[in-house]
RNA sequence: GGGCCGUUAGCUCAGCUGGUAGAGCAGCAGACUCUUAAUCUGCGGGUCAAAGGUUCGAUUCCUUUACGGCUCACCA
């Protein structure tokens, strides 16, 4: 705990990262840890807590302490429930009982249902920097890794009971046992413990018929329970920092218990620890709850925002907040925040008053970032110029780059990113009214009447005399007063050049768009008339 | 029943290591012969849920109450 030279950061992230500190004392490292059972795909609620992790993660580095970020797989936790969206359902209902790193993955190729979970995850982290060092749990079991862990619960199996009976409601029965077992004859947990000799050796009886007496030290079969694995765990790779959701949070829930577990049986201090709340999901057509089998991954959410937005959307709301991950019109919003965050971020104010509310952005945008903080500021464009763009292209994104020839060479990834998204958006979120295909000449012609015939051709005129020589103020002047001549309704006019140029009544603003249109490509499509 | 969180402008929320409140949207006024929630400019006296307490001073800390949400009490 030394006194900082920068000024203390306000953010959440930079608050636990100094409260671990603060608590935890002098370390030569501190340990993070996250952790999932793969029991399923791994969706953006469970990146949440990963993502939590990341950032504090980050701030103590920052402040210069060595930091073990440790990611673990629950893949030894049982298949209890056969997934509705899955196929194979008889197939799969064989495995239930059984550790779900046995189950095999009937999408897949992987070698079973819970590698796969974890391989889509594991190759999807880095894109949105984070790097944590795995422990799958299914391996460290089935070395026997845990053999003292586990002999040190079954010695303390009634300061354990005492612990989970003061918040249940019925008692652990006096036969209780603080450890289950996989039958190694049919590998399911449907097994009682008969019998341990107060040291390695542990018996059990399996409905499947089979018994027998198996040493900790070099069986794969015994597991702790969840409430009693947790503060094993802490103790054995000496966890200083791990949040939880609310639903381990409160006081009888799992992170209750297993605190008194680890300081009682584990003699190891709790980790500091934060709550952190669900993520709803906002304009994915209404069917998106787990229980119906759809769910929201980040594979999802990385098709719609950059990674660095993905990032900004944690980064910038408190954990214990909930918030939406919205795929409608939102998401247009959130671009244009997060690009005025950065516009923030590389324009520091001179006030002390004005200062003290650019740190919190200026925090929140370093926080975002995948890696370092870009040294000149990224390609900027706005996001609804983009998507016309995108759409006047029909997607074709080396056409939008080229088109917009001023970007510096280390801009164009981030944009090239930012234009994959914009154009996923447009083909599978946006709203009819804001899609448009551009017409072409191959298309022929749309019916006009007379009045709007004319109007149109006296348009092309103006194009090709006018558009280049004059700004786009100028020419819509140039524009409006040829209406006025007319003397047509400025409304009948925009829904004829619509149909014109993209067969609907309505469009980006008129006078943008057919620059953004640009010339040949608008007289192409005047000329016809 | 226990616990956690919330209650701030019409709406969504910031602000909370204490010094009498801010943003976006909406609204109102004005500008623009223009539309994909159009853009620009101007306009924010709201008992910071209520009552007590600590303090020179509290939206920010403590206690109590009300309302709302979530969660635990089976497993992970």
């Amino acid at each position: 705990m030394s006194d900082n030279k920068k000024p203390r950061s306000t953010h959440w992230a930079d608050i636990t990262a100094d409260k671990i500190i603060r608590e935890r004392g002098a370390k030569e490292h501190f340990t993070c840890a996250s952790g999932i059972t793969p029991s399923g795909t791994v969706h953006i609620g469970n990146f949440r807590e990963i993502i939590s992790v990341e950032l504090v993660v980050r701030a103590l580095r920052e402040k210069g302490e060595k930091v073990r970020f440790i990611y673990s797989w629950d893949d030894y936790d049982v298949f209890r429930k056969v997934p509705k969206n899955m196929p194979q359902q008889e197939l799969l209902e064989t495995y239930l009982r059984k550790p779900i790193v046995v189950v095999p993955d009937v999408l897949g190729d992987q070698e079973s249902y819970a590698a796969a979970n974890e391989k889509d995850l594991e190759k999807l982290l880095p894109i949105v920097g984070v790097d944590p060092e795995y422990i799958y749990q299914a391996k460290r079991y089935r070395n026997s890794e845990y053999a003292e862990g586990i002999k040190t619960a079954l010695i303390h199996k009634d300061d354990i009971r005492r612990q989970l009976d003061e918040s249940r409601t019925t008692p652990l029965a006096a036969a209780w046992m603080p450890v289950s077992v996989f039958c190694t004859a049919c590998d399911r947990d449907t097994t009682t413990v008969t019998g341990w000799d107060g040291d390695y050796g542990v018996s059990y009886s399996c409905e499947c018929g089979h018994e027998e007496t198996v040493d900790l030290r070099t069986t794969h079969a015994v597991k702790l329970p969840w409430r009693i694995d947790w503060p094993m765990r802490w103790k054995q790779e000496d966890v200083d920092f791990e949040p939880a959701g609310k639903d381990h949070h409160s006081e009888g829930g799992s992170f209750d218990t297993a605190r008194k577990t680890s300081k009682e049986v584990y003699n190891h201090e709790p980790p500091v620890t934060f709550q952190y709340d669900f993520i709803r999901v906002k304009g994915r057509g209404g069917k998106i709850s787990s229980s119906s089998g759809e769910v929201i991954s980040l594979t999802d959410v990385l098709e719609i925002y950059q990674p660095e937005i993905v990032r900004y959307l944690f980064a910038g709301t408190r954990p214990n907040a909930e918030f939406a991950i919205s795929f409608d019109l939102d998401v247009l919003k959130i671009y244009e925040d997060y690009d005025k965050c950065e516009r923030t971020f590389f324009n520091k104010p001179e006030t002390e008053k004005a200062l003290k509310k650019w740190e919190k952005q200026a925090r929140i945008y370093e926080l975002s970032q995948v890696g370092a903080v870009p040294e000149t500021m990224p390609y900027q464009i706005q996001i609804r110029h983009l998507c016309n763009l995108l759409q006047n292209y029909s997607g074709d994104i080396d056409g939008v780059v080229e088109y917009l020839g001023d970007v510096k060479p280390e801009q164009e990834g981030r944009l090239r990113q930012r234009a994959l998204c914009a154009w996923n958006w447009i083909k599978d979120f946006a709203p009819e009214d804001f899609k448009f295909a551009l017409r072409s000449e191959a298309d022929g012609k749309v019916e006009l009447d007379d009045k709007n015939t004319e109007a149109v051709r006296r348009l092309a005129i103006i194009v090709k005399e006018d558009m280049e020589s004059m700004d786009e103020k100028e020419f819509g002047t140039k524009v409006y007063d040829m209406m006025k001549e007319l003397e047509l309704e400025s409304a009948e006019f925009f829904i004829a050049v619509y149909q014109v140029l993209v067969s609907k009544e309505k469009g980006p603003r008129l006078i943008s768009f057919l620059y953004t249109i640009g010339k040949d490509k608008v007289l192409s499509l005047l000329n016809l008339y």
